[in-house]
RNA sequence: GACCCCUUCGUCUAGCGGUUAGGACACGUCCCUUUCACGGAUGCGACAGGAGUUCGAUUCUCCUAGGGGUCGCCA
């Protein structure tokens, strides 16, 4: 199999079986460069989460670098704000850049905003090389070379365009300002790029890239275009849709960054392991670009959810705790005993699949003027015995000097056994007047972190509602 | 309109000429159970259509249909 493209002394195999065999062993005799390059014009985007997910991937993977580069050279559209919110969505996401904002590098500046001598200075060689022409506007156009193109591309194979009959293509406004295929390029020469993930909308453009590439004598990187992601009903996810904003659908809905990570991952590739649920590590040590698949994907939020449900049982209790505080604490709770609060959110975690969740399961362990639930007020008064039967499990409880969930188990056992009723008759009366709720934690567990105190004194408040 | 990519259960996918077409999510049923869940078991459910190559096509080729993308002085 000869080598289809040489580029700083690196050979790249077409053949797939081939490509994967060499893989492993392959990138570490090269330095792989590779980035994602947004444009601030919004939220930080899935798609474009994920394309700098596999970016980030392939970087860690072959021990290369990753680079983050602002394309913020449409100044009309640009916001400062949108920068800051799709830094801060990367970095939740755990994608953390070694060349960029913050990060600083050799080949900066990484916002395309101050590279203008870098563009005007290619633009010359263009001009040199007789490749561009100025029209009476103002605005510089490229000349294309109008020969048959090739992309050879890690995910799509080679992909042959014919020699275009398109108009020339605009590289400089006449403002001044450059076009992003013409900035892309130059950037990608500069920051010495060896590989390129990015959405599959990019394919069709390809070429008009390798064609600048070209005329600027330099070597284009190794192109791999991922499959986008699309809605639920196959159409086009954009801004508006659910779950296309990283922060709004996920970081403020409870997601954990891990399991969005592993979602993502799984969307548009699939590791050659058993299970889903993978780790970071795992995920880097899995990673083959060649594997990634060629069509399109819809996003499933259920699974998404799935995955967040999946890890958040695996969280500790303390780790439960840090990571949905900010949520009980916006619901209006406030936690004065961070162990009990641990124990309380531990206790619900397999009811949950988001943080978001949590502060409705737990509320009445921050709070003694917890809400009855409608049904559950019904249900008390019904019978008159109710009353009687949670006077025995008081008085039961009253007489203990230890409080603990066995104990308490016990307490409730032996009450109803007194009053020839099943303990699964008592126990529902119970968890009406504790929490105000008809689902939750068990009894026992319940009583046992809100204490013996309160739960004496939640028992006698109920019965003064129920007369 | 032209060009490019894609097409296996509802969704994400395994499959790389011969399989009872496998798994995950979702959904149904049963078990477990003080509630809600978790968990366990089980069921439902797919090769877009048509030619061709072949002893044999989900798998290879072509055509059609459908979906997506690109053709900007947006990125």
């Amino acid at each position: 199999m000869p080598c289809s493209q040489w580029g700083r002394g690196i050979c790249f195999f077409q053949d797939s079986a081939h490509y994967y065999t060499q893989f492993t062993t392959f990138y570490f005799f090269i330095m792989t460069r590779v980035r994602f390059a947004p444009s601030p014009t919004g939220d930080l985007h899935v798609g474009g989460a994920r394309t700098a997910l596999f970016n980030w991937l392939f970087a860690r993977k072959t021990g290369g670098t990753f680079i983050l580069r602002v394309e913020d050279t449409d100044g009309a559209r640009n916001t400062e704000e949108a920068a800051q919110g799709i830094l801060k969505g990367l970095r939740w996401l755990g994608l953390d850049w070694d060349e960029g904002p913050d990060a600083g590098g050799n080949y900066g500046p990484y916002f395309q905003s101050q590279r203008k001598a870098i563009y005007d200075a290619y633009l010359a060689k263009l001009e040199a090389a007789g490749r561009v022409y100025t029209e009476d506007s103002g605005a510089v156009r490229f000349k294309f070379s109008r020969t048959p193109i090739t992309v050879h591309d890690l995910v799509c194979g080679d992909v042959m365009f014919a020699a275009t009959e398109e108009p020339d293509m605009t590289v400089r406004r006449p403002d001044g300002s450059y076009i992003f295929h013409f900035v892309n390029v130059v950037d990608d020469i500069e920051m010495k790029m060896t590989h390129v993930f990015r959405g599959e909308d990019h394919l069709s453009n390809t070429w008009k890239h390798i064609d600048l590439f070209n005329a600027f004598g330099a070597i284009p990187p190794t192109y791999a275009h991922i499959p986008l992601i699309l809605n639920p009903d196959g159409t086009k996810m954009s801004k508006r849709d659910e779950g296309s904003a990283v922060e709004k659908s996920y970081m403020n809905e409870g997601f954990l960054p891990e399991a969005v990570f592993n979602y993502l991952c799984l969307l548009g590739w699939t590791p050659r392991t058993e299970g889903e649920k993978l780790t970071r590590e795992a995920l880097v040590n899995l990673f083959d670009p060649a594997e990634i698949h060629n069509a399109n994907a819809r996003f499933d939020m259920h699974k998404c959810q799935w995955f967040n449900a999946q890890y958040l049982r695996a969280l500790s209790a303390e780790e439960l705790l840090a990571s949905c505080r900010r949520f009980i604490e916006k619901a209006g709770y406030t936690i004065t005993d961070d162990a009990v609060a641990a124990a309380a959110v531990y206790s619900v975690k397999e009811k949950v699949s988001l943080l978001t969740e949590i502060p409705a399961w737990v509320h009445y362990f921050f709070r003694s003027d917890y809400p009855y639930e409608d049904d559950v007020m019904i249900k008390l008064k019904a019978k008159p015995e109710n009353a009687t039967l949670l006077k025995a499990a008081a008085d039961g409880f009253r007489t203990l000097t230890d409080w603990s969930e066995a104990t308490v188990q016990t307490a409730i056992e032996e009450a109803a056994k007194a009053h020839s009723v099943k303990p699964g008759a008592l126990m529902p009366l119970l968890r009406f007047a504790l929490s105000g709720q008809s689902r939750g934690p068990g009894v026992n567990t319940i009583a046992h972190l809100i204490g013996q105190e309160s739960t004496l004194q939640r028992i006698e408040h109920t019965l003064g509602l129920i007369g």
